[in-house]
DNA sequence: CGTTCATATGTGCGCTTGTTCATATGTCTT
DNA sequence: AAGACATATGAACAAGCGCACATATGAACG
């Protein structure tokens, strides 16, 4: 697969001692899917504010119970979000301080990107 | 769509209020959507490190010169990354300093579940 | 126990996405 | 101008993913 022409020596030695192992890029990929899809940031961001049960999430989503849940349980296996029962309702919360210091670190990109679109 | 059943109206409210719009949340999405390719993280990190041409990062990543390239474009599109020319040859490089800030703190989360793993 | 409400899960479908193959563009050298 | 090298691009195909629909589980309450 790879095709080496010319010499690149001195750059790639320097990358191949730096760059974590395959395992750790795997995983890191994995968690940013994790956050690749609109309906899953909207659903941590919500819940970032406030804990929520499923059919309220899915109101607020307007989206199918279904669907809702089928997400939550991809978030609830990455271990994102926990769950707290109360009687027939399932309360969902995050699981993790990071999730929303990640989306906050990728929402200063995006403003700061929109304020440079300004000034151009 | 939507299904309501029971009552939520306060926590629905309040989270209502603090949500971004749409838009936002869309171009959030699509921002993580680029981080969570192992491919395009490799690349990503690689250019972290050290400005690299196009045929460095295929050999780098064991992968086709046409593969990296489509990857790239995407990256560039996204203004992720910028390129130099230099003779017949392309060095791409990060265009945002938020990319390793935003690599960094997803590493930091996969970093922290190891260690709880470790502990249980 | 049977019904109702809240949530979960299995299946199938349409759409997206990453890669490969073939080919095009662009640059340097002779 | 022709060839070699570096990169880009277009088309097509396989795999993965999100959602809808139908159905299952599980809890409360008469």
């Amino acid at each position: 697969m790879a095709e080496a022409r010319h010499n690149h020596e001195q750059s790639l030695k320097k990358v191949h001692e730096m760059i974590p192992k395959d395992e750790t890029l795997f995983d890191l990929a994995d968690l940013f899917k994790l956050f690749g899809d609109t309906t899953r940031i909207k659903i941590l961001y919500a819940l970032s504010e406030s804990e929520l049960c499923v059919c309220a999430i899915a109101e607020l989503l307007g989206m199918t119970q279904s669907a809702i849940s089928h997400q939550l349980k991809i978030l609830k296996d990455a271990k994102l979000v926990k769950t707290r029962r109360e009687g027939k309702t399932i309360n969902y919360s995050l699981d993790d301080e990071h999730v929303r210091s990640i989306i906050d670190c990728g929402y200063e990109h995006i403003m700061e990107e929109r304020k440079n679109e300004k000034n151009i």
